[in-house]
DNA sequence: AATCTCATGTAAATAGTTACATGATTTT
DNA sequence: AAAATCATGTAACTATTTACATGAGATT
């Protein structure tokens, strides 16, 4: 379900694209909250389609098709937000490690430690810089939320390595 | 491979356990990193024993069969501890709707916003309450950083969350 | 005696990954 | 002319969820 959501999403707000586009439209917006290969998000489109939730309101070059999201699929979304329920799956393996770091030992749980902070730096640096550059107004308000998401939840996990290693270190130490 | 991780981890932490108390353990330490099911756990505890990485030492009344990690096991949780890879699969469904709430109307998004204030506070409390009672010693530092980094994460999606509220709110009078 | 918790499994369906397959258009 | 990028798809495999199925032992 979370997938098609998500094409539905990034088509309401980012509005008409082709499997090809939001291809990389998933990589470059939620990519570090759900992840999609071209194989499975091209058989998606065609059931949204089938389902009437998008529309292919034109056929271009190579193939292109672009699709477009309907009244219904708007519905679809909006019904889909606004639904609380618990049942949400979370899913990191970065978190999986930090969690199992117990079965090495210190120093070697810190050696991980630390390559985690240097991980988290480097996608910081990648972070801030795309914060830097104005984005295209189609996806402005879009690309705010994402990315300030995306900036936290990286200081937290580079926070948390780097603090966990400090106290990893001195518990050694004594 | 995740799941064979967290189950290798998991006994190579935690001990000797069942499928019954490995199903519960992941529910009670790793769940918001990573969800399984009995159904998933008992096929899987079956195919670790075929390749050796765990043995049933001992079967108990109703049928119970307490697995224990072996050295093979153990060496292979500790290389994939220790192989750093980009490669990383991170899922979050909340991170999702978070990123997907520009397809709301401002009034909405605010409404999906204060309810997952809510929700963080609730979590938060839980684990707060966790933290503060003493953990038997052997989960202990294990415990430690999964409690930790859960505390972590949920105080940031709670300020993220009130904060970008605060912000719809603000445009929204403007 | 009934109910709850312990305990393990399988089957069917859906979701997701990896690898294969093909061809058009654009850029160098 | 070759290489890169655009563009869509399918097949086979692995992972995960939901539902079905069964029975033993403990508690009320």
């Amino acid at each position: 379900m979370s997938l098609r959501m998500a094409l539905l999403g990034l088509l309401s707000v980012s509005g008409p694209a082709s499997g090809y586009d939001l291809t990389k439209l998933f990589e470059s917006t939620i990519n570090h909250a759900w992840q999609a290969r071209h194989s499975q998000i091209y058989p998606e489109l065609n059931k949204l389609a089938a389902d009437g939730l998008v529309t292919v309101e034109e056929e271009g070059p190579r193939g292109r098709k672009t699709y477009t999201i309907t009244e219904e699929g708007s519905r679809t979304i909006r019904e889909w937000m606004l639904t609380t329920g618990p049942a949400r799956s979370a899913r990191d393996e970065k978190t999986l490690r930090a969690f199992l770091l117990p079965t090495l030992k210190p120093e070697e749980a810190l050696e991980v430690l630390r390559e985690t902070v240097r991980e988290c730096e480097a996608k910081l640096a990648v972070l801030e810089e795309i914060e830097r550059r104005p984005s295209r107004p189609r996806t402005a308000g879009f690309g705010r939320y994402a990315l300030d998401l995306g900036l936290r939840h990286t200081r937290m996990m580079r926070d948390w390595a780097a603090e966990t290693a400090e106290e990893i270190e001195r518990a050694s130490r004594s």
